[in-house]
DNA sequence: TGACATATATAGATCATCGATATATAATGA
DNA sequence: TCATTATATATCGATGATCTATATATGTCA
């Protein structure tokens, strides 16, 4: 069950990018990966995906490269060092915002 | 240091009903409250909450009654049965949210 | 008196995501 | 052999939540 897509807003790219620097990873792949790791709750659309990858491109967060497999033509994508640096941002960025919504979640019985 | 305002996405409206299930307030009150539990994480615009509550006024989410208090007159929200449901709901949404995302940070890592 | 905090309100802009649609090839099965 | 489904990438327009800017009015403090 995929939670309210707002919700998604904003951690899209972290996620993304957490999977590149594991491997690198083609587009498809990547829509694969983060539903099953995230039992379905993640359903990243073909739609939201490719135009951010093409933005993050641009930037230099990624880079890419065609690969054949299969005789399909893939483009896998790599996380560059610009990558690296915003994904760690990212993540602390993450857990400041989810430990802040905890706190608001749970004063009211702590008080 | 508040976070990208995009990772509040979705999650406003929850944070709200929390404050409101433990006592009436009125906006500014809210925006107060928010910024104080969270570590001023989370610093919501008038511009944001305002139209929200409005919103979620018409829909039957919260009831509004007016309270003159030294010489103003405020304007207080009290969550409504729906409000509360829709707030129970949106807790166990969050807790998916943030366990799945919990899930694609450290399946690298654990895998 | 002037500045600042309190308090509410609206309009327009921005940005991330989605739905719909399109294209093309490989694999599957009838 | 033919149809269907899965794989794989792509773009366009719509939606929705938030922000910025602006407006108004009162109370408090210097």
């Amino acid at each position: 069950m995929p939670v309210d897509k707002s919700l998604l807003s904003g951690s899209t790219t972290m996620l993304l990018l957490k999977l590149l620097s594991e491997k690198d990873m083609y587009g498809y792949e990547m829509i694969e990966t983060l539903r099953e790791r995230s039992q379905n709750v993640f359903e990243l659309k073909a739609g939201t995906l490719y135009p951010l990858l093409h933005g993050l491109e641009e930037k230099g967060v990624l880079t890419v490269y065609e690969k054949e497999v299969g005789g399909k033509v893939r483009k896998y994508y790599s996380i560059a060092k610009k990558g690296q640096k915003i994904l760690a941002d990212k993540e602390e960025e993450w857990k400041t915002y989810a430990q802040a919504v905890t706190n608001v979640l749970t004063a009211g019985g702590v008080v």
